[in-house]
DNA sequence: ATAGTATGAGACGAAGTTGTCTCAAACTAG
DNA sequence: CTAGTTTGAGACAACTTCGTCTCATACTAT
């Protein structure tokens, strides 16, 4: 057993942040094996694409738990709210350098299982947010969905902009969460 | 002549933002016409997507004309600067509505010349927002090309939000810009 | 060494898409 | 009304992708 299913799932997830309609033939090149061996691991496309959606998903959950956002709003401690932001933002500022290609690809929208779940995810993270509101860490005039949005929309800033080599890996974390909290304004007259 | 080419770009253009992966069958369904009629005006399917390309860049340039970031720019001037901002992000919001699919689709960074159009456009954007770290409306710790990726992650947002409605068109262009300029941050502890 | 397993190459049909073509029907301008 | 134009429906071949299958080769564990 030369080949990995986990060793597939790494391959295929990167070149698909290159390539992102890569056929099954395509996909089995980058990976360095066969379209026969690929189809032994995952039965059809669908099957693989699932999979590596059910990965993103389980990456998103991970970095939610990690950074204990659930403990974190129940606390209703400012400190621990704040802490608990940026360690949510940075773990998902490398999700989306890893699984880039799931923040915007129409797939995911096509298997109702995984809507249903980042559904779930979306509203749990929602829920920190509303929290984050009433601890006074975010502004109150927006709402918790919104923010949400917003956090989305940075993710895919942050992804394409490394993608372009528009930006250093280790200077995207703090660009995020700057950019999240204090926006572009200059601040003097708000 | 029952149907015109606008007709058709326009309710392409329309299916497109719901079916990203539409066939010429299911385009020409959506329109209203046969698959015969829609390949009389466009000869395939890559020249009715390079139409679609062009025209939302053709959006995207008019939009920047319109706001005058070029003449706010040279000025120099902090309140005009700001009013081309503002004018700016609204007119960018009506056209991520209407070309939404064009934000993130793979296919517009296949066909180099929309690449290159789209290059050029990003780098007059970004001038615009230099212009505006001087003159002090934006803040100068980031990147004038960071700031343009944030109001591309910023679009995406709103395509989405508004798509899964969870946002009203009304509110969202003042939601944009205040995020733009001000984040998520109660600003309490800056 | 041998038996069992995993792999690569290729063939195959099924299905979908694309672009072209034909022809009859509908429409429109004069 | 009539001649020219536009359309819709369908047929067609070419192409791509997908999923399955076979078979010979390589590898591995015992």
């Amino acid at each position: 057993m030369a080949i990995t299913e986990e060793k597939i799932i790494a391959a295929a997830t990167r070149h698909l942040n290159q390539e992102p309609t890569a056929s099954m033939a395509r996909l089995a090149e980058a990976i360095g094996t066969s379209r026969a061996t690929l189809h032994r691991h995952f039965a059809s496309r669908e099957d693989l694409l699932h999979t590596l959606g059910v990965r993103s998903l389980d990456r998103w959950e991970a970095s939610q738990r990690e950074a204990g956002l659930a403990e974190a709003a129940a606390s209703g401690d400012p400190a621990r709210i704040t802490e608990g932001l940026h360690t949510v933002l940075r773990l998902f500022v490398a999700d989306a350098d890893e699984y880039g290609f799931a923040l915007t690809d129409y797939f995911m929208a096509e298997m109702p299982d995984l809507v249903a779940r980042a559904n779930e995810l979306a509203e749990r993270e929602i829920a920190f947010y509303a929290a984050a509101q009433r601890a006074g860490v975010l502004r109150t005039d927006l709402s918790a969905r919104w923010i949400s949005y917003t956090v989305y929309g940075l993710l895919v800033a942050a992804r394409d902009s490394l993608r372009h080599g528009s930006v250093a890996r280790r200077d995207l974390d703090q660009l995020v969460l700057e950019t999240f909290l204090n926006g572009n304004g200059a601040g003097g007259t708000p």
